[in-house]
DNA sequence: CCGAATACGTGAAAGTTATCACATAAATAC
DNA sequence: GTATTTATGTGATAACTTTCACGTATTCGG
Protein backbone atom coordinates (compact mmCIF):
# COMPACT_ATOMS: atom_id res chain seq x y z
CA UNK A 1 0.00 0.00 0.00
CA UNK A 2 1.05 3.81 -0.41
CA UNK A 3 3.13 4.05 2.76
CA UNK A 4 3.00 7.71 2.92
CA UNK A 5 -0.83 7.77 2.16
CA UNK A 6 -1.86 7.21 5.80
CA UNK A 7 0.53 9.98 6.90
CA UNK A 8 -1.23 11.91 4.21
CA UNK A 9 -4.41 11.26 5.68
CA UNK A 10 -4.53 12.46 8.77
CA UNK A 11 -3.18 15.52 7.58
CA UNK A 12 -5.62 16.07 4.97
CA UNK A 13 -7.57 15.85 8.06
CA UNK A 14 -6.49 18.63 10.30
CA UNK A 15 -6.62 21.15 7.48
CA UNK A 16 -9.94 19.89 6.50
CA UNK A 17 -11.15 20.51 10.64
CA UNK A 18 -9.12 24.06 10.39
CA UNK A 19 -10.90 24.98 7.11
CA UNK A 20 -14.26 23.94 8.18
CA UNK A 21 -14.18 26.29 11.44
CA UNK A 22 -13.04 28.92 9.03
CA UNK A 23 -16.53 28.87 7.43
CA UNK A 24 -15.32 27.01 4.31
CA UNK A 25 -17.50 24.47 2.77
CA UNK A 26 -15.81 23.34 -0.14
CA UNK A 27 -11.85 22.47 -0.67
CA UNK A 28 -9.99 21.35 -4.05
CA UNK A 29 -7.44 18.87 -4.61
CA UNK A 30 -4.73 22.28 -5.25
CA UNK A 31 -5.73 23.70 -1.80
CA UNK A 32 -4.78 20.36 0.14
CA UNK A 33 -2.30 19.70 -1.76
CA UNK A 34 -0.66 23.22 -0.59
CA UNK A 35 -1.17 22.77 2.70
CA UNK A 36 0.15 19.15 3.08
CA UNK A 37 2.92 19.82 0.41
CA UNK A 38 2.10 17.31 -2.18
CA UNK A 39 1.02 17.85 -5.51
CA UNK A 40 -2.41 18.15 -6.44
CA UNK A 41 -2.86 14.92 -8.40
CA UNK A 42 -1.57 13.34 -5.36
CA UNK A 43 -4.74 14.41 -4.02
CA UNK A 44 -6.64 13.26 -6.02
CA UNK A 45 -5.70 9.56 -6.39
CA UNK A 46 -5.89 9.33 -2.47
CA UNK A 47 -9.27 10.01 -2.60
CA UNK A 48 -9.71 8.04 -5.75
CA UNK A 49 -8.39 5.31 -4.00
CA UNK A 50 -10.40 5.03 -1.30
CA UNK A 51 -13.55 5.45 -3.37
CA UNK A 52 -13.81 9.51 -2.33
CA UNK A 53 -15.15 11.51 -4.98
CA UNK A 54 -15.58 14.85 -5.28
CA UNK A 55 -18.01 16.64 -7.98
CA UNK A 56 -16.79 17.05 -11.39
CA UNK A 57 -16.03 20.91 -10.58
CA UNK A 58 -16.95 21.95 -7.64
CA UNK A 59 -14.02 20.36 -5.25
CA UNK A 60 -14.51 18.47 -2.40
CA UNK A 61 -17.26 18.78 0.43
CA UNK A 62 -15.22 19.31 3.64
CA UNK A 63 -17.78 18.07 5.60
CA UNK A 64 -18.34 15.16 3.86
CA UNK A 65 -14.27 14.54 3.50
CA UNK A 66 -14.61 14.34 7.33
CA UNK A 67 -16.95 12.13 7.46
CA UNK A 68 -15.56 9.62 5.00
CA UNK A 69 -12.21 10.22 6.48
CA UNK A 70 -13.03 9.66 10.13
CA UNK A 71 -14.34 6.38 9.53
CA UNK A 72 -11.25 5.30 7.60
CA UNK A 73 -8.90 6.96 10.16
CA UNK A 74 -11.11 5.18 13.04
CA UNK A 75 -12.38 8.63 14.77
CA UNK A 76 -15.57 7.21 15.33
CA UNK A 77 -14.03 4.42 18.23
CA UNK A 78 -12.61 5.75 21.19
CA UNK A 79 -8.69 6.44 20.95
CA UNK A 80 -7.37 5.56 24.54
CA UNK A 81 -3.73 4.87 24.98
CA UNK A 82 -1.88 4.10 28.50
CA UNK A 83 1.53 5.97 28.31
CA UNK A 84 4.35 3.63 30.06
CA UNK A 85 6.93 5.75 32.38
CA UNK A 86 6.60 9.11 33.31
CA UNK A 87 9.57 10.27 33.87
CA UNK A 88 10.32 13.66 32.03
CA UNK A 89 9.50 12.88 28.33
CA UNK A 90 5.86 10.47 29.82
CA UNK A 91 4.92 13.52 32.13
CA UNK A 92 5.10 16.06 29.64
CA UNK A 93 2.97 13.48 26.90
CA UNK A 94 0.56 13.25 29.64
CA UNK A 95 0.11 16.91 30.04
CA UNK A 96 0.40 17.68 26.45
CA UNK A 97 -3.04 19.64 25.52
CA UNK A 98 -2.75 18.54 21.56
CA UNK A 99 -4.15 15.39 22.01
CA UNK A 100 -7.43 16.03 22.71
CA UNK A 101 -8.25 17.71 19.59
CA UNK A 102 -7.35 15.17 17.92
CA UNK A 103 -10.31 12.63 19.45
CA UNK A 104 -6.96 10.37 21.44
CA UNK A 105 -7.36 10.11 25.20
CA UNK A 106 -5.11 9.24 27.78
CA UNK A 107 -6.21 6.93 30.09
CA UNK A 108 -3.70 6.46 32.75
CA UNK A 109 0.26 6.89 33.08
CA UNK A 110 2.25 3.70 35.02
CA UNK A 111 5.66 4.27 36.53
CA UNK A 112 7.70 2.44 39.14
CA UNK A 113 8.49 5.24 41.23
CA UNK A 114 5.37 6.06 43.52
CA UNK A 115 6.63 9.26 44.10
CA UNK A 116 5.28 10.32 40.66
CA UNK A 117 1.87 8.58 41.47
CA UNK A 118 0.95 11.27 44.07
CA UNK A 119 1.69 13.73 41.30
CA UNK A 120 -0.13 17.23 42.30
CA UNK A 121 -2.95 18.37 39.90
CA UNK A 122 -2.52 16.06 37.11
CA UNK A 123 -5.69 15.28 35.89
CA UNK A 124 -4.72 11.79 34.34
CA UNK A 125 -4.40 9.34 37.15
CA UNK A 126 -0.71 7.60 37.39
CA UNK A 127 -0.23 3.79 38.74
CA UNK A 128 2.01 1.83 39.87
CA UNK A 129 2.99 -1.11 37.32
CA UNK A 130 1.52 -3.81 39.23
CA UNK A 131 -1.71 -2.21 37.95
CA UNK A 132 -0.55 -2.32 34.37
CA UNK A 133 -2.45 -5.28 32.99
CA UNK A 134 -5.51 -5.73 35.43
CA UNK A 135 -5.54 -1.84 33.82
CA UNK A 136 -5.03 -2.53 30.49
CA UNK A 137 -7.30 -5.20 30.32
CA UNK A 138 -10.26 -4.20 32.15
CA UNK A 139 -10.45 -0.72 30.23
CA UNK A 140 -9.22 -2.96 26.23
CA UNK A 141 -6.87 -0.44 26.13
CA UNK A 142 -4.93 -1.46 22.61
CA UNK A 143 -2.55 1.27 22.36
CA UNK A 144 0.68 2.16 24.32
CA UNK A 145 2.88 4.82 24.83
CA UNK A 146 6.83 3.64 26.07
CA UNK A 147 8.55 6.30 27.38
CA UNK A 148 10.87 4.02 29.75
CA UNK A 149 14.47 4.40 30.30
CA UNK A 150 16.16 2.45 27.54
CA UNK A 151 16.98 -0.74 29.20
CA UNK A 152 13.78 -1.62 30.29
CA UNK A 153 11.97 -0.99 27.07
CA UNK A 154 12.27 -4.76 26.13
CA UNK A 155 10.77 -5.70 29.11
CA UNK A 156 7.58 -3.16 29.19
CA UNK A 157 7.07 -4.19 25.40
CA UNK A 158 6.75 -7.58 26.09
CA UNK A 159 4.55 -6.70 29.11
CA UNK A 160 2.55 -4.83 26.79
CA UNK A 161 2.36 -7.48 23.76
CA UNK A 162 1.27 -9.93 26.51
CA UNK A 163 -1.42 -8.25 27.92
CA UNK A 164 -3.26 -7.51 24.38
CA UNK A 165 -1.31 -4.05 23.27
CA UNK A 166 -1.03 -3.94 19.69
CA UNK A 167 -0.16 -0.53 18.84
CA UNK A 168 3.16 1.28 20.31
CA UNK A 169 4.54 4.12 20.17
CA UNK A 170 8.25 4.05 21.33
CA UNK A 171 10.33 7.23 22.61
CA UNK A 172 13.49 5.03 23.37
CA UNK A 173 16.45 4.72 21.24
CA UNK A 174 15.82 1.24 21.13
CA UNK A 175 14.16 0.01 17.70
CA UNK A 176 11.36 -1.83 18.87
CA UNK A 177 10.52 -4.37 16.36
CA UNK A 178 8.40 -7.68 16.33
CA UNK A 179 10.32 -10.85 15.19
CA UNK A 180 8.22 -13.05 13.40
CA UNK A 181 7.41 -12.24 9.39
CA UNK A 182 4.17 -10.31 9.45
CA UNK A 183 1.28 -11.81 8.58
CA UNK A 184 1.13 -14.15 11.45
CA UNK A 185 -1.26 -13.38 13.60
CA UNK A 186 -2.68 -10.28 14.67
CA UNK A 187 -0.82 -7.63 13.37
CA UNK A 188 1.43 -5.50 15.76
CA UNK A 189 2.19 -1.59 14.93
CA UNK A 190 5.04 0.14 16.00
CA UNK A 191 6.41 3.50 15.71
CA UNK A 192 9.82 4.98 17.10
CA UNK A 193 10.08 7.77 17.80
CA UNK A 194 13.69 8.77 18.05
CA UNK A 195 14.31 12.63 18.59
CA UNK A 196 17.98 12.18 18.95
CA UNK A 197 18.10 10.58 15.39
CA UNK A 198 16.25 13.32 14.22
CA UNK A 199 18.35 15.98 15.19
CA UNK A 200 21.36 13.85 13.77
CA UNK A 201 19.95 13.56 10.33
CA UNK A 202 19.12 17.58 10.47
CA UNK A 203 23.13 17.70 11.48
CA UNK A 204 23.38 15.61 8.68
CA UNK A 205 22.36 17.24 6.03
CA UNK A 206 23.37 20.91 6.73
CA UNK A 207 26.93 19.17 6.76
CA UNK A 208 26.34 17.74 3.52
CA UNK A 209 25.39 20.64 1.45
CA UNK A 210 28.70 22.73 2.88
CA UNK A 211 30.53 19.50 2.23
CA UNK A 212 31.37 19.51 -1.14
CA UNK A 213 33.18 15.80 -0.89
CA UNK A 214 30.56 13.91 0.45
CA UNK A 215 28.05 15.83 -1.23
CA UNK A 216 29.64 14.97 -4.96
CA UNK A 217 29.91 11.01 -3.47
CA UNK A 218 26.33 10.93 -2.79
CA UNK A 219 24.83 12.94 -5.48
CA UNK A 220 26.85 11.65 -8.25
CA UNK A 221 30.41 11.71 -8.99
CA UNK B 1 19.18 10.57 -3.21
CA UNK B 2 18.22 7.80 -1.05
CA UNK B 3 16.20 9.69 0.79
CA UNK B 4 15.98 7.22 3.71
CA UNK B 5 19.81 6.29 3.63
CA UNK B 6 20.65 9.06 5.89
CA UNK B 7 18.21 7.96 8.46
CA UNK B 8 19.92 4.64 8.00
CA UNK B 9 23.28 5.75 8.42
CA UNK B 10 22.53 7.31 11.59
CA UNK B 11 21.18 3.69 13.10
CA UNK B 12 23.96 1.99 11.85
CA UNK B 13 26.17 4.36 13.80
CA UNK B 14 24.69 3.63 16.88
CA UNK B 15 24.13 0.04 16.22
CA UNK B 16 28.10 0.37 15.45
CA UNK B 17 28.81 2.03 19.34
CA UNK B 18 27.07 -0.67 20.96
CA UNK B 19 29.00 -3.31 19.29
CA UNK B 20 32.00 -1.66 19.53
CA UNK B 21 30.84 -1.67 23.88
CA UNK B 22 30.91 -5.03 23.72
CA UNK B 23 34.02 -5.74 22.61
CA UNK B 24 33.32 -6.44 18.78
CA UNK B 25 35.73 -5.85 16.12
CA UNK B 26 33.82 -6.85 13.05
CA UNK B 27 30.48 -6.38 11.41
CA UNK B 28 28.68 -8.03 8.52
CA UNK B 29 25.92 -6.48 6.70
CA UNK B 30 23.96 -9.53 8.08
CA UNK B 31 24.05 -7.50 11.43
CA UNK B 32 23.59 -4.23 10.72
CA UNK B 33 20.45 -5.18 8.46
CA UNK B 34 19.19 -7.65 10.94
CA UNK B 35 19.53 -4.70 13.58
CA UNK B 36 18.06 -1.55 11.84
CA UNK B 37 15.30 -3.75 10.00
CA UNK B 38 16.42 -3.64 6.34
CA UNK B 39 17.94 -6.19 4.16
CA UNK B 40 21.56 -6.99 4.06
CA UNK B 41 21.92 -5.89 0.49
CA UNK B 42 20.88 -2.36 1.39
CA UNK B 43 23.14 -2.13 3.67
CA UNK B 44 26.07 -3.05 1.57
CA UNK B 45 24.28 -0.82 -1.18
CA UNK B 46 24.72 2.28 1.18
CA UNK B 47 28.23 1.36 2.16
CA UNK B 48 28.89 1.23 -1.38
CA UNK B 49 27.61 4.46 -2.71
CA UNK B 50 29.96 6.17 -0.02
CA UNK B 51 32.82 4.51 -0.85
CA UNK B 52 32.94 2.84 2.00
CA UNK B 53 34.60 -1.18 1.10
CA UNK B 54 34.41 -3.70 3.56
CA UNK B 55 36.98 -7.32 3.53
CA UNK B 56 35.75 -9.56 0.81
CA UNK B 57 35.17 -12.01 3.20
CA UNK B 58 35.33 -10.44 6.57
CA UNK B 59 32.85 -8.24 6.86
CA UNK B 60 33.29 -4.68 7.96
CA UNK B 61 35.94 -3.30 10.17
CA UNK B 62 33.97 -1.60 13.52
CA UNK B 63 36.82 0.95 13.49
CA UNK B 64 36.92 2.00 10.54
CA UNK B 65 33.14 2.35 9.49
CA UNK B 66 32.56 4.62 12.82
CA UNK B 67 35.20 6.98 11.99
CA UNK B 68 33.81 6.69 8.17
CA UNK B 69 30.18 7.67 9.86
CA UNK B 70 31.55 9.99 11.71
CA UNK B 71 32.72 11.90 8.87
CA UNK B 72 29.79 11.51 7.12
CA UNK B 73 27.49 12.32 9.53
CA UNK B 74 29.63 15.66 10.75
CA UNK B 75 30.05 14.36 14.20
CA UNK B 76 33.61 15.77 13.54
CA UNK B 77 31.93 19.62 14.13
CA UNK B 78 30.64 20.39 17.20
CA UNK B 79 26.69 19.78 16.91
CA UNK B 80 25.11 22.39 18.80
CA UNK B 81 21.56 23.67 19.38
CA UNK B 82 19.16 25.66 20.84
CA UNK B 83 15.48 25.12 22.23
CA UNK B 84 12.94 27.47 21.83
CA UNK B 85 10.34 27.09 24.48
CA UNK B 86 10.75 25.92 27.66
CA UNK B 87 7.65 24.10 28.26
CA UNK B 88 6.39 20.84 29.28
CA UNK B 89 8.48 19.26 26.00
CA UNK B 90 10.95 21.96 25.64
CA UNK B 91 11.93 21.42 29.50
CA UNK B 92 11.97 17.81 29.23
CA UNK B 93 14.09 17.67 25.92
CA UNK B 94 16.77 19.90 27.61
CA UNK B 95 16.90 17.53 30.39
CA UNK B 96 17.08 15.09 27.98
CA UNK B 97 20.53 12.60 28.25
CA UNK B 98 20.37 10.76 25.25
CA UNK B 99 21.74 13.70 23.35
CA UNK B 100 25.12 13.55 24.83
CA UNK B 101 25.98 10.15 23.91
CA UNK B 102 25.09 11.37 20.33
CA UNK B 103 27.58 14.30 20.55
CA UNK B 104 24.46 16.72 20.48
CA UNK B 105 24.79 19.74 23.08
CA UNK B 106 22.30 21.82 23.68
CA UNK B 107 23.56 25.05 24.03
CA UNK B 108 20.48 27.17 25.86
CA UNK B 109 16.93 27.38 26.19
CA UNK B 110 14.99 30.13 25.23
CA UNK B 111 11.32 31.24 26.98
CA UNK B 112 9.68 34.41 27.44
CA UNK B 113 8.24 33.08 31.12
CA UNK B 114 10.97 34.47 33.14
CA UNK B 115 10.06 31.87 35.69
CA UNK B 116 11.19 29.02 34.17
CA UNK B 117 14.50 31.10 33.67
CA UNK B 118 15.16 30.46 37.62
CA UNK B 119 14.64 26.66 37.03
CA UNK B 120 16.38 24.85 39.67
CA UNK B 121 19.42 22.44 39.10
CA UNK B 122 18.96 22.67 35.59
CA UNK B 123 22.64 22.24 33.43
CA UNK B 124 21.37 24.22 30.82
CA UNK B 125 20.85 28.09 31.00
CA UNK B 126 17.60 29.43 30.28
CA UNK B 127 17.41 32.89 29.26
CA UNK B 128 14.45 35.31 28.24
CA UNK B 129 13.33 35.40 24.54
CA UNK B 130 15.33 38.59 24.02
CA UNK B 131 18.37 37.46 23.89
CA UNK B 132 17.96 35.15 21.27
CA UNK B 133 19.18 36.44 18.62
CA UNK B 134 22.33 37.64 19.81
CA UNK B 135 23.03 34.47 21.78
CA UNK B 136 22.78 32.84 18.48
CA UNK B 137 24.98 34.97 16.40
CA UNK B 138 28.00 34.91 19.16
CA UNK B 139 27.56 30.85 19.90
CA UNK B 140 27.13 30.74 16.02
CA UNK B 141 24.48 28.17 16.46
CA UNK B 142 22.99 26.69 13.50
CA UNK B 143 20.20 23.98 14.57
CA UNK B 144 17.24 25.15 16.93
CA UNK B 145 14.47 23.08 18.57
CA UNK B 146 10.61 24.72 18.14
CA UNK B 147 8.65 23.98 21.10
CA UNK B 148 6.41 26.87 21.93
CA UNK B 149 2.78 26.72 21.68
CA UNK B 150 1.71 26.37 18.18
CA UNK B 151 0.53 29.65 17.80
CA UNK B 152 3.76 31.25 18.13
CA UNK B 153 5.59 28.84 16.11
CA UNK B 154 5.76 30.42 12.39
CA UNK B 155 6.76 33.60 14.23
CA UNK B 156 9.56 31.89 15.88
CA UNK B 157 10.37 29.85 12.93
CA UNK B 158 10.39 33.49 11.32
CA UNK B 159 13.26 35.04 13.87
CA UNK B 160 15.37 32.04 13.79
CA UNK B 161 15.64 31.84 10.27
CA UNK B 162 16.52 35.66 10.07
CA UNK B 163 19.36 35.06 12.64
CA UNK B 164 20.63 32.15 10.25
CA UNK B 165 19.75 29.21 12.05
CA UNK B 166 18.93 26.69 9.32
CA UNK B 167 18.24 23.21 11.02
CA UNK B 168 15.01 23.04 12.16
CA UNK B 169 13.52 20.57 14.37
CA UNK B 170 9.56 21.57 15.20
CA UNK B 171 7.25 20.42 17.81
CA UNK B 172 4.31 22.27 17.15
CA UNK B 173 1.47 20.90 15.39
CA UNK B 174 1.86 23.34 12.27
CA UNK B 175 3.94 21.90 9.66
CA UNK B 176 6.67 24.35 9.20
CA UNK B 177 7.87 24.41 5.34
CA UNK B 178 9.90 26.94 3.25
CA UNK B 179 7.69 28.68 0.70
CA UNK B 180 10.50 29.42 -1.98
CA UNK B 181 11.45 26.58 -4.16
CA UNK B 182 14.55 24.51 -3.34
CA UNK B 183 17.87 25.36 -4.23
CA UNK B 184 17.72 29.13 -4.21
CA UNK B 185 20.24 30.39 -1.64
CA UNK B 186 21.08 28.28 1.88
CA UNK B 187 19.17 25.34 2.01
CA UNK B 188 16.68 25.39 5.08
CA UNK B 189 16.50 21.52 6.49
CA UNK B 190 13.16 21.21 8.51
CA UNK B 191 12.15 18.17 10.14
CA UNK B 192 8.28 18.08 11.85
CA UNK B 193 7.42 15.62 14.70
CA UNK B 194 4.15 15.40 15.40
CA UNK B 195 3.46 13.22 18.16
CA UNK B 196 -0.27 13.03 18.31
CA UNK B 197 0.02 12.22 14.42
CA UNK B 198 1.92 9.43 15.07
CA UNK B 199 -0.66 7.82 17.30
CA UNK B 200 -3.51 9.03 14.93
CA UNK B 201 -1.07 6.88 12.48
CA UNK B 202 -1.21 3.73 15.12
CA UNK B 203 -4.47 3.81 15.32
CA UNK B 204 -5.64 3.82 12.11
CA UNK B 205 -3.21 0.87 11.33
CA UNK B 206 -5.05 -0.86 13.94
CA UNK B 207 -8.00 0.47 12.73
CA UNK B 208 -7.85 -1.22 9.27
CA UNK B 209 -6.70 -4.34 9.89
CA UNK B 210 -9.86 -4.95 11.78
CA UNK B 211 -12.31 -3.35 9.31
CA UNK B 212 -12.21 -5.60 6.51
CA UNK B 213 -14.08 -3.40 4.23
CA UNK B 214 -11.90 -0.41 4.41
CA UNK B 215 -8.77 -3.25 4.21
CA UNK B 216 -10.90 -4.66 0.92
CA UNK B 217 -10.50 -0.69 -0.66
CA UNK B 218 -7.32 -0.40 -0.03
CA UNK B 219 -5.68 -3.42 -0.21
CA UNK B 220 -7.51 -4.55 -3.76
CA UNK B 221 -11.35 -5.22 -3.97
C1' DC C 1 -29.64 25.88 -24.87
C1' DC C 2 -24.90 25.91 -26.28
C1' DG C 3 -19.97 26.88 -25.67
C1' DA C 4 -16.21 27.88 -22.58
C1' DA C 5 -13.98 27.10 -18.39
C1' DT C 6 -12.84 24.36 -14.53
C1' DA C 7 -11.28 20.72 -11.69
C1' DC C 8 -11.97 15.92 -10.97
C1' DG C 9 -10.65 10.71 -12.17
C1' DT C 10 -7.45 7.74 -13.71
C1' DG C 11 -4.49 5.07 -16.98
C1' DA C 12 0.15 5.55 -18.45
C1' DA C 13 4.90 7.26 -18.00
C1' DA C 14 8.67 8.57 -15.29
C1' DG C 15 11.30 8.37 -11.42
C1' DT C 16 12.84 6.28 -7.22
C1' DT C 17 14.07 2.68 -3.98
C1' DA C 18 14.66 -2.03 -2.67
C1' DT C 19 15.77 -6.72 -3.93
C1' DC C 20 17.99 -10.28 -6.38
C1' DA C 21 21.70 -12.79 -8.11
C1' DC C 22 26.02 -13.66 -9.33
C1' DA C 23 30.94 -12.54 -10.02
C1' DT C 24 34.80 -11.67 -6.93
C1' DA C 25 38.14 -11.73 -3.31
C1' DA C 26 39.69 -13.48 1.01
C1' DA C 27 40.13 -16.90 4.47
C1' DT C 28 40.04 -21.71 5.82
C1' DA C 29 40.51 -26.67 5.29
C1' DC C 30 42.76 -30.52 3.65
C1' DG D 1 48.70 -25.61 -3.40
C1' DT D 2 44.08 -26.48 -4.53
C1' DA D 3 39.18 -26.69 -3.28
C1' DT D 4 35.64 -24.87 -0.48
C1' DT D 5 33.33 -21.67 2.09
C1' DT D 6 31.99 -17.08 3.13
C1' DA D 7 30.52 -12.44 2.60
C1' DT D 8 31.34 -8.41 -0.12
C1' DG D 9 30.35 -5.27 -4.57
C1' DT D 10 27.36 -4.17 -7.98
C1' DG D 11 24.71 -4.48 -12.38
C1' DA D 12 20.17 -5.95 -13.45
C1' DT D 13 15.54 -6.58 -12.04
C1' DA D 14 11.45 -5.81 -9.67
C1' DA D 15 8.39 -3.14 -6.81
C1' DC D 16 6.63 0.89 -5.55
C1' DT D 17 5.40 6.18 -5.78
C1' DT D 18 4.86 10.13 -7.88
C1' DT D 19 3.85 12.90 -11.72
C1' DC D 20 1.85 13.73 -16.13
C1' DA D 21 -1.78 14.27 -19.27
C1' DC D 22 -5.96 13.85 -21.09
C1' DG D 23 -10.93 12.38 -21.02
C1' DT D 24 -15.09 13.68 -18.51
C1' DA D 25 -18.64 15.74 -15.88
C1' DT D 26 -20.29 20.03 -14.09
C1' DT D 27 -20.99 24.81 -13.70
C1' DC D 28 -21.31 29.44 -15.51
C1' DG D 29 -22.08 33.05 -19.11
C1' DG D 30 -24.64 34.67 -22.71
Amino acid sequence: MHKDMILRLTKYYRILHKLKTLGLERVFANNLGDAVGVNAAVVRKDFSLLNIMGQKRGGYEIENLITDLDKILGKDKPQRAVIVGCGRIGSALMRYSGFAVDGIHIAAGFDINPAVCEDQHCPIPIYPMDELERFIQEEQIRVGIITVPEQASTEIFNRLRAVGIRGFLNFTPIELKVSRPAGTGAPIIIHNVNIALELEHIFYELNITENSEITAQLYGS
